[in-house]
DNA sequence: CAGACATATCGATATCTGTCAATATGTGGA
DNA sequence: TCCACATATTGACAGATATCGATATGTCTG
């Protein structure tokens, strides 16, 4: 193996994350299927998109919670919830400043899940 | 007679396909964003992911539904029903020949998934 | 026509999930 | 310290859904 130098290392964004398994380049085995459905699950409800959506076109490339209610039209708890989702599937980043949670897209995340159905 | 300056009407595949708005481009709408769920959460299964991936992937580009039974294991009706949800939702099409039923995949619809995602 | 076969539909069920009200946790200000 | 506020957690519930067995529909073959 004459591979010497080391792997190329932050190269801009790495969209290349290995989340998951294309549809189209190789027939997905059941443990790729259920790791692919698992974030599709987490994109499959309008509540959580609109959130995404919200946070991901953010001019300041952040986004408070506070202003999430407003917009989506659910409960705080539900809003909370969504969100947790969101950041389990490390779709969005979360950090508490003060009595404010500010959220963040993660473009590569959504962008491998995107790749894995239209490469 | 080549050379027409027409508009680029039909461009190779238009992969295009307007089913969804995209999340990143601009904040989704309710309605905007129970459209593009709905199609997602046909996605979000792994019987479903499996069974359009062997889909698309069929080298003649077709694929018989007797063949898809013994690679996805589950019962009978239980792949007929997830077959007649990708039908239902245009990501994959079905053609009755004899006792048989032929799918192919609907590469288009899937891309525009994916674009909703990863533009 | 009769039987075998491929697929679809029906009915039932166990599990999952989106939602909210109530409550808890944590933070900053007075 | 006490209160107001932002967010998270809990508990409950209605609706959705993935699954299967039984059955129906439709098609080919002898």
């Amino acid at each position: 193996m004459p591979t010497k130098k080391r792997a190329p290392k932050a190269i801009t964004v790495d969209a290349r994350v290995t989340c998951c398994a294309s549809v189209t380049a190789s027939t997905l085995d059941e443990a790729d299927a259920v790791k692919l459905a698992a974030l599709l699950k987490v994109l499959a409800d309008p509540a959580r998109l609109r959130l995404l959506s919200l946070i991901a076109t953010a001019p300041s490339g952040e986004t408070c919670a506070c202003d999430l209610g407003e917009v989506v039209e659910r409960s705080q708890p539900t809003i909370s919830h969504h969100l947790s989702i969101l950041v389990d599937a490390g779709l969005v980043t979360r950090e508490q400043r003060g009595r404010w949670a500010w959220y963040r897209a993660v473009p590569a995340q959504l962008a491998a899940v995107g790749n894995a159905l239209a490469p």
